[in-house]
Formats: structure tokens, sequence, C-alpha cells
DNA sequence: ATTACTATTCTACGAGTAT
DNA sequence: TATACTCGTAGAATAGTAA
């Protein structure tokens, strides 16, 4: 997902961060809920509603009969659950967004499991020194790309900059054989071996490369058959989602 | 998993009860290591060691660097991860706990959205009144078993309690068709419809068993071809789980 | 039986800081 | 830069009950 949102604050590098909690947002559920709707789910409360008591609820949670009586109110009122009250015990039923939560951890999980034949890889928008113009601009590597990739690199990449965490992918990517760009001689200089994954932005399609060498760099670069930043309207700093494929 | 442990006290029925969070089970890892141990997993740490400072892994939970690298000591510390300092930052890796813990979540999430094509139900075994044994000694019933389930049926019942959590699992059971049992007539009396869904309880093959009307009752009926009591050496009270296939 | 209030305990978070 | 200590405190969890 490309995201136009500059960041206007130029980000304020608070050394420990408040946790930023903000309502709405039904993917950042805290754990806790998402265990609480997961065993809701197990029992049946995706397909209608189940009847639960406080007491055991608190059982399946692992908790107080008054803490699960809390968790209950408090996924109602983050709009995740749907209760009515039976005439003994109550009626406990996932909302849709209590089920969007759920699709979204069962994906995680999936993702893991799926040993990586999609990586989504998230970054943020970065300015080149223009290099890769240069570079996009040789024909030893305008005809391979054609070949390998299947279409006419626009002469220029994107860069991508990627934050510690994401780092680790680039060691999974660069684990997986990706094609093969083969280096080649002009009269001027070499120019050295590269790998290319297919990869898209939003279902257009583009490719990460990264040079054979030169482990330990923060930066992805993004090829396409056309430019990315006009066509998505990227600005320095804009955060960006390539998915790459890591299988063939 | 049939469970020969007789529970020598009689559940003492304690209102509000304590957490019980023991250690080395594994399973039971709290909400936030799972959350923890996932996002890990995410980039790679399943695979192989990932490289990620604490600050970068508290991006990844949203939570403070001190929280995030307290939760990396105490993740080491249960053992669902492996650390290694490197030079700068340190190296995770998720230990096969770990994994273990991963796949469990896993599974559970599968089976959310695998719309229960079985069913797992748990509960306690309970002494009957030898009416099972009368009604499986009728031929109108044991002819039917052995068609439509395909084994004869010993002459008794096993009859599981469930707590109101599991009960809910019953309404799924309803909601599909399994086997219906027709009712009969003899000289005496007529016996009712039954439902019978193919079970298992530790791979060996047997039948829950439900009669059409009496919904709200708290008991599961278990028939098999051979004496479940004695083949898995059950008391009353004990913890059983029953495998039952919903679909077919 | 239930759910859920108020009061109290205590866990776990993050600030400050050492290493 | 890292990791991780101590410690004050906010908020979560439970006890005790009310309804």
């Amino acid at each position: 997902v490309a995201q136009g949102v500059a960041q206007a604050t130029k980000e304020t590098t608070a050394k420990t961060v408040p946790p930023e909690r903000e309502q709405s947002h039904p993917e950042d559920a805290a754990p806790q809920d998402k265990e609480a709707l997961k065993q809701i789910a197990l029992i049946g409360g995706v397909q209608g509603p189940v009847e639960l008591s406080s007491t055991d609820f608190a059982r399946l949670i692992g908790s107080s009969q008054q803490t699960a009586s809390r968790r209950i109110l408090q996924l109602t009122e983050q709009g995740l659950l749907q209760r009515e009250m039976g005439m003994k015990k109550q009626l406990l039923k996932i909302s849709a967004e209590g089920l969007e939560v759920l699709k979204q951890e069962a994906a995680a999980y999936r993702r893991i499991f799926e040993l990586f034949q999609v990586l989504n890889i998230r970054g943020t928008v970065q300015s080149g020194v223009g290099e890769g113009k240069y570079y996009m601009s040789q024909e030893g590597y305008r005809t391979q790309f054609q070949q390998k990739l299947g279409f006419d690199v626009y002469p220029g990449t994107l860069n991508m900059e990627l934050d510690g965490a994401e780092m680790n992918k680039l060691r999974i990517l660069r684990a997986h054989p990706g094609r093969l760009i083969e280096s080649f001689s002009t009269n001027e200089r070499t120019f050295g071996e590269v790998h290319a994954w297919k990869a898209s932005i939003d279902s257009r399609p583009c490719a990460a490369i990264l040079p054979k060498r030169s482990h330990h760099k923060r930066v992805l670069e993004i090829i396409a058959p056309e430019h990315l930043r006009s066509r998505f309207g990227l600005e320095d700093g804009d955060e960006l989602e390539i998915r790459v494929e890591v299988s063939g």
C-alpha cells in the first residue's frame, strides 16, 4: 500500500516512545483482546452467538470472573464484539470488525508458515543521488531486465530505506535465488552482478534489486516499467510497502 | 487426549480463581509473549537468526525500549527464544519450543476459519445411570449403527459432561447433518430419532450421539466398538477430549 | 444463578541512568 | 551506539459485594 502521507514533523527523535494506543484502528487491538476474541471464535462466536457466562469465559482466558467481565465490556466498547443479555447467560457474537482482526491475525500466522513465498517489505521513500538513472540506462542491464523480468525498465530507480527490523527480510530475500542479472563491461567500466525479484506495489508490477555484494545496506532499490514516484505521487519520507515474490 | 488423572480434590469451588500461571508448559504463554514471538517470526526469526535491537523490537511490538528488552529476556528465560549477542545488535532466533507455540497458535486460527471440519470437544467423564446399556442393546439401534457408522456398538455409552463454554460446540454439531438414526418401535415402546457423528478418541474410532430433541443438556454421549472406560482406564471425573468429524 | 460495581493489591510499564 | 538495571507509578487484576 503506497501512502501519500508525507511526514511534516521530521520524526521527533524521542528516545523512549509512548505507546500511542489510538482509538478506532481495529488491527492494533491489545494482545489480550486478540486472545479473548480467538477463544470466543473457537467455540463458534463467528458463526453465531455463543452462550458464555463471564465465569466460563474466565476459565477460557485464564483470569478471574471480574477480569473476564471487564474484557467483554471492553471488547464490546471497541466494537469487536456484539453482546445481548440472555435470560441467564449473555450471548456473544464476534462483529464484522472483530472478524477483521481475527482474519489479519490468521493471515500473519499463515505468512509465517507459508515460508515466505511472498515478502511484504515496508520502508520509506528515499532520494537517491541519481545514479539509479545512470545504471538503468546501460544497455547491458536493460536487455537483461527485459528478458528476465518481462518489462522495459524506466530509466531510474526508487530507493526504499528500511528500518532495522525490515532489514532482516533482505537476508531472507538473498537466501532465495530470484533472477540473476549478469555482469558485463563497456569500454569505460565493468558493471557487477545484480539479483532481481519480481514484485508489485499496489498490484502494479515492478522488481526489487540488490547488488550481489554490499550487504548491510539499509536500502532496497526498486525498478519498474513506469516512473513510480509520479505514478503513486510519492515524496521523500513517504511510507511504502512492496510485495516481493520470493519463490519463483 | 484421554488423561487418566483422577482429580482427588473434588474441585474446590473457589469463586474467584487465581490465574494459575505455571512454569514450563509452553502452550500457555502470555498473549504479549505470543505477540512478540509472532513479530519476530514475521521478520524471519524461524528460518534463522535475525538482527534486532531492542529499540527496533520496541517499534515492532508498540512499546518502549525498556519493555522490549525485558520481553526478550523473559522469552529467553521461558526457552521460547534463543539469543546471541552480536558485535552490535543482538541476534534472535525462535527456539523449537517457541516454534511449537507458534504452530499451536496458527492451528487455532486455522480451526476458526476452516469452518470446523473437526470439532475437538473436551469434558469430564460422568457416570450414567446405566440407561445407555439398555438403549444400545436394542436391535433397532444396533443394526442402524452398524450400517451407518460401520461398527458394532459395545452395549453401553460413555457420558461426557461439558462445561459452559464447550456447550456451544454442541450447537455447531447440531447445525451439521451427521448420520440420522431413525426412530423405531418395539412391542413395549418407541425409541426416538438420534443424530450420530463419527469421532475418535486418541485415534480410536467411536461416535458422538445426541437425541434429536432435548437441547440444553450438559452431556454428550459416546459410543464405540469397545468398552471405552476400560480401554483408556477412565474414572468418573477424568478429563477427556473427543475429536468429532463434523463434515461428512 | 448471573453481571459488574467499588476498593484494594500488585503487576508491568517506562523514566532515568549505568554499563 | 548497544542492553538492561532500579524505581516510582499508572493501570490492570482480583476481592468483596451489590443488584
